[in-house]
DNA sequence: AAATCAAATGCGAATAATACGCATTTGCAC
DNA sequence: GTGCAAATGCGTATTATTCGCATTTGATTT
């Protein structure tokens, strides 16, 4: 496991040893994952968390702008990313679930039209499933 | 309460009173609604049904393609509303939740990026949130 | 470096949305 | 009307997430 070196930690929060593994997995991966995903990296790397702290260092994180929510589709389950502000979306397989990501965004074509009528964008979600290549019937 | 006539009903679902029930109170919002929402709107229309019962039937309805499931905002609860054939997105003020609807889809451009890849997409879901022109601080 | 203390974590139990199992009932084809 | 597969009533199971509280830990002060 890669150990991304955190040189800037972001304010107001408290460095522990729990918060810093969290983190680094967030750096370390390109994709968002589950509460449950980072827990089982955190014991695979030697810094064992319970399932229930994970949850709080997320909440925090998200409350504070650090790592962003997001619940895809009529998934149950909802994945957290680094906020990395560039934003990106993500198609998701409805067969196998699986996360592709989409290289560049739709709406930079479409804000200005928004923008014209005097409506102010200031964030949104976008959400693409269907099958990958893997699970297409053809 | 409204009792829309259904005039075509879906293919290859059997009709019962719970259906029925659960199709009018879908087609009479237009807005979407949870389970629980369902449930008490049938409860209260005179047509009460389980909870569980909803949650099959809703199910059902959205494999077949009759309703759509979606989860607004990272919101632990899911909502359900009847796929009316003609995607709208829209823009929503977040201060005095004005609705703006947008003229054109921002996927129309986007989609064939995603096909070339090789993957499939049968839906979308966009939702757009900022301010609006009477909102703005400027 | 030790003391201090608010804040974080370990741990289990609670909550809430949704799925499941099975006996009974219902809609539909004959 | 009869037969039967499918749907529902009803309770219980499951699963993601949150909460409560005792213990531990990281920062700060002395």
């Amino acid at each position: 496991m890669t150990n991304t070196v955190q040189n800037d930690w972001p304010a107001g929060i408290k460095r522990t040893r729990q918060r810093k593994s969290v983190l680094s997995i967030l750096e370390d991966s390109e994709k968002p994952l589950s509460a449950t995903d980072i827990c089982a990296k955190m014991e695979k790397g030697g810094c064992a968390a319970w399932l229930s702290t994970v949850y709080r260092i997320l909440e925090l994180f998200v409350k504070k702008g650090v790592a962003i929510k997001t619940n895809v589709m009529n998934n149950e389950m909802a994945v957290y990313e680094l906020n990395r502000f560039k934003h990106k979306h993500y198609a998701v397989c409805l067969n196998c679930h699986k996360i592709i990501v989409m290289d560049n965004c739709p709406m930079d074509t479409f804000i200005p039209q928004l923008e014209e009528k005097g409506f102010h964008i200031m964030g949104h979600n976008l959400e693409v499933f269907g099958l990958c290549k893997d699970c297409s019937p053809t």
